[in-house]
DNA sequence: ATGATAACTAACCGGATGGTTACTTATTGG
DNA sequence: CCAATAAGTAACCATCCGGTTAGTTATCAT
């Protein structure tokens, strides 16, 4: 029979113990990325021993790939959202929304993303361009078809469409310092948040939807 | 009288060892940030010796330092491109191109924004954020006054549309290595550039004309 | 020529760091 | 209860790394 796994005294829970070496790991790793975090610095944040993550991740570089793998793997698709039902411009401010929120909600996921761009994915890998080729991949099938139906411009440059929107998400998030600094405002608050995201479907439509197409937003 | 300063056989110049030595402290911080560069490595690339590094620049953190003035000092503000007999839309071209075109031809200093945003300006510190001010204020003055003079939407809110424009141009270069792999094109090509560039202006028009003004390009 | 000095080199230092070994202790099947 | 084993600890190791010391050589005013 299986130990009493959920026993709380239990003092030697490897789960759990991984699972704070992961954690403490992330939190470490985003802050500082691969470089500037300590082997030591993990071990003592995770409250364990530098032995127990060479015994459970192999070694340092193992470890980072992990939780680089955990945070993608979190992302779920956004072609998951794409409602067949719903009008490709609905259907775009779905996905863009989500993609939004997405990225706010999870500032270790773009840091993360961050340092291994700088590092143009030296340790990632293809990993990194898997993830937003699966991500994007719902947003070229959203343009594609409003193309179709006439509600988007048949001039469209549906890559770089892609590619500027996304840019319009991630860099709002990803410089988010900068602009909380210039306009010293808290960017965390849900109404910012919200008027970012406003601008951005804004501009984004004006720039992709047909020019006699239904004028009302 | 002074030294024959330009004898090509002289072999103890100490303005031309400084000159090596943060050429390969820029290209070393450059490609690996500040964590990720050893001094030794600054040294050896340098052909020099790591004595001379503490002689000249005091320590790794002032030479990181050194390198990050000397890139952002390069940075001309936006500013000084405005004509002011041209009108508003003409000028937003000039300056939107001409950041693009800096960006693309200062990949240094594209990288060291990002490593310095990742440790959210731990060492540049205020001078990251006065550099992208001064770059952006050009562009607040121009919406401002598209705005009054009809050319560009009234309600356009001018710090959202800034933040727009720059991280349009911004995420292209920010994430060249993302969009060569997902694309299967060099980048680099100039006809790829003109097309980004291209692409980018018209979204960023489309976003911001005022509806019922010039309808030419 | 030569002494003073600026430019340079190499060997070294102590603490940090990634990784390992030897050992202890809690847990569990029988 | 007890041997077997999985979980955990601490001390250790070799190397690395930022920074320094002591000593060498080119340059130049005199």
């Amino acid at each position: 029979m299986a130990p009493f796994h959920n026993s709380p005294k239990n003092k030697r829970d490897a789960e759990a113990t991984q699972t704070r070496i992961l954690r403490a790991a992330e939190e470490l790793f985003v802050r500082h990325g691969f470089d500037g975090t300590r082997i030591d610095a993990i071990a003592e944040a995770a409250r364990s021993n530098k032995r127990m993550i060479y015994v459970y991740f192999g070694n340092k570089e193992q470890l980072y790939l992990e939780v680089l793998k955990r945070n993608f793997e979190k992302v779920i698709p956004l072609a998951r959202l794409v409602d067949p039902a719903q009008t490709p411009t609905e259907q775009a401010t779905t996905v863009i929304s989500h993609y939004f929120r997405y990225l706010s909600d999870n500032p270790a996921f773009l840091r993360l993303l961050g340092w291994e761009s700088l590092r143009e994915g030296r340790l990632a890998g293809k990993a990194l361009v898997d993830v937003a080729a699966a991500e994007f991949e719902a947003l070229h099938g959203i343009l594609q078809r409003g193309i179709e139906q006439g509600e988007f411009r048949p001039d469209l440059d549906i890559p770089k469409t892609v590619m500027s929107i996304t840019a319009l998400c991630f860099s709002f998030f990803n410089r988010r310092f900068l602009w909380a600094t210039l306009w010293g405002q808290d960017l965390t608050r849900p109404e910012t948040l919200n008027d970012v995201l406003a601008h951005t479907l804004d501009l984004v439509f004006r720039g992709i939807r047909s020019p006699c197409s239904s004028p009302k937003a």
